[in-house]
Formats: C-alpha cells, structure tokens, sequence
DNA sequence: ACCTGAACACCGTTCAAGT
DNA sequence: ACCTGAACACCGTTCAAGT
C-alpha cells in the first residue's frame, strides 16, 4: 500500500530483461541467416540460455516474431501519421502499403506468420502492431473520403493483400514493387466495376 | 530394333502405377485432414508403402503437390480455351483468376507451394502446370488488347498476385472474393498512375 | 521467480538388404 | 527395376531439479 494502488505491471528482474533483449538478438541473426523458420533451439544457444527460457519469454515462434517487428511496426505507425499530412492521400496510402510490405518481408519466411497474425478476431496483437494497424487505416480512410481508394472496401483486406504480395514476392527481390503497383492500379478495373455492379452494387 | 525407334519412355510396370496412385489417394486425404505440410511417413503408411517407395516417386513436397494438383491444371487449362470465347476479356479474366485461386487453396498451406513453382527460372513445372499457365496467359492477352488489363504487366505477376491473394486468404473462407475483387479493381488507382507517370510513364 | 537442460515424442531422409 | 523399413540426424516442447 504506497501511494500507487495498482501497479499491474512490477518492473521486471535484470536477468529477465538481459535474457529477453539477448533472445531478441539471437532470433534476428538467426531469422537474417536462416528465415523465420530457423531452429528455436539454435537461436536459445546463440543466446547463451536455456531452451525453457526461450519459451517462457516467447510461448509460441509467432510471439518472437511478433517481438521482432516491434520496432519497425512502431517506425510504421510515425509514418503513418506523418503521411497523413501529405497532400495526395492515394499516394500516401500506396507509399506507406510498400513501407509495409518491406518490414514484414526483413526476414525470409516472415510474411505468412504476419498474416496470420491479421486474421480476424485474433487477440488483436501487440500494442505497436494495433499502433501500425491504427495508423494504416486512418491513411486508408483518408483515401476513401477523397474517392481515391474504393469505398467498399475494408482495410484489414488492404493489409492481408499487402501481406499477400509480400508473401509472393519474397523470393524475388524486386517482385513486391511491381506486384503492389499491379493491385494499386487493378488488374482488370473496368471488369471488376462491371462484375460489382451486376451483382447489385453497395447501397 | 522394333518398328518405333526412339520410345523414350516405357511403359511402367503395373505395381508402380498402382504403388503412385495410392500415394496419391492417400497424401490427398492426408492434405486434406492436416494441411499441406502433413507427415509424409503419414502418407506413406496410409498408402501401405514403404517411405522410400514415395521417395522414389515424389522425391520432394514439392513435386508430390504439383502431382495433385495435376487434375485442377489441367481443368483450368480447358476453362481458360474456354473463356477465351466469352464476349468480355476483362470479366473472363478475372473469372478465371477466380477458379485458380480456388483451386490452389484446395488443401490449406497449398497456395504458398503453388508460389514457389511459380518462382522465375524454375524448371518450368510440370506439362499440365505449363498448360494452366499458357491458357491464363492468353486470356491475359487478350484482356490488354481490349485496354481492359494494364499494358505494362507481365502475366505471370498476375498469377503471382493471385497467389499470393490465395495464400492470405487461406484461413479466412469468404476473403479470397474479396481480396480479389480489390485487386482486380484496384486499391488506389488514380494514384498509382499517377505514380507511374511522375516515374516517367511507358514508352 | 526464474533458469537449466535432460527427456520424450516425432519427423524427414537415406540406403543396405531384399524380391 | 523396384520396394522395404531400420537407422540416423535433427527438432519442438515439456518439466523436474536447481538457484
């Protein structure tokens, strides 16, 4: 009983966050050299711990991955609420989709465990995870008041499509530029148009 | 010395044909219950075979899923003939990208597979994957010639791009339409010509 | 409260021995 | 010519014992 009641959170041991920041940097030199698939058991004795270690700070590979991304997920959040100054929402939306499908695509295999962490009624992820989200729809929905960006749609299919072409494009350096230009300017625009309003068009 | 001089393949012998059609049958109940990255010892077992028999005849994941989805190619290489008669490029197009998306999420983890045979320099795949790919593509030419595909793009970013939707949408029924239909129309596609332009524009 | 690492269960892949 | 399955190497995950 001191002057704070509730202090959810107690700072953790020193060990604890040494152990947690080594994990960290073992898992990245690991994941650089072979993707996120790399061996859980190589990247505790990089990190000079216990294989039980590694599990308790991170219960599942996605939670590490997760951890991972933390910073370029907060560094895509500034930017996205700093693009949201820029006079062209279209353009802010699509320079910020391509600055989201190079962070997930830093490690080889990244991609797909990214997606999963976009499915639906999921935990809803970290704090800079929603941060990133957050930032990302507010660009979006930017470009749909200004009739840059289809009304209809939802922006976490905006962000499972960008994690789509990461995905594709991951072997290919070079491939998530021309494939996130292909969905910016649409495949076949006219068609879909048509095909959307013979199905009855949104209300 | 018999009347045909060069018969570069011979006839198999009847157990091998049946040893590769109950993999077959088995890895597509396997796939189907645990996912694409099912236990091959599984597959084996529950084709009554030993593991080196499937060794022999699939000697990678890779090539025993493009063994199954064999059928599904060969079937879009006829839809796509087919379409190439519909009055309306654009639509067939996309109507056809619509059934390969379906057809390789037809067993889940099957579409990131289906993404790397479709990686660059490959070999090529096997002859009913390069009859899906030929048949896509003309109905891809077509769809530019009538102005209703972009000029610029190279057909096989388009499978890529399908791929990929394929892939995010795997765990979520329902989105693979959705995700499709913002591609085909586009996510923002003013601004991404007007990228396009300010980078210097097609000759 | 946290860490260690041996123990367990499982899998992919090869290859010597068989038919 | 093809098949079998034991053998090998490796990995994820748990949990009893330690500090």
């Amino acid at each position: 009983m001191t002057s704070d009641d509730t202090p959810r959170t107690r700072a953790p041991r020193a060990d604890v966050r040494r152990n947690r920041a080594r994990l960290l940097a073992a898992a990245r030199e690991m994941f650089a050299r072979d993707g996120a698939g790399a061996s859980l058991e190589g990247v505790a004795r990089l990190a000079g711990v216990g294989v039980g270690t590694l599990y308790r700070h991170f219960p599942t590979r996605q939670d590490l991955l997760e951890a991972l991304l933390a910073d370029a997920y907060d560094a895509l959040a500034d930017r996205g609420r700093e693009l949201l100054g820029s006079p062209e929402p279209g353009r802010a939306l699509l320079a910020w989709l391509g600055e989201f499908v190079a962070a997930v695509s830093q490690f080889q295999g990244t991609a797909p465990s990214v997606l999963v962490s976009l499915d639906a009624e999921r935990p809803a992820g970290s704090r800079p995870c929603r941060a990133m989200r957050d930032a990302g729809e507010a660009l979006f929905a930017r470009a749909q008041e200004s009739g840059e960006a289809p009304a209809g749609a939802a922006f976490l299919d905006v962000l499972k499509l960008a994690g789509g072409i990461a995905t594709a494009a991951e072997r290919e350096p070079g491939a998530a530029e021309r494939l996130l230009s292909l969905a910016a300017s649409g495949i076949a625009p006219g068609a879909a148009g048509a095909a959307r309003d013979a199905a009855g068009g949104p209300g």
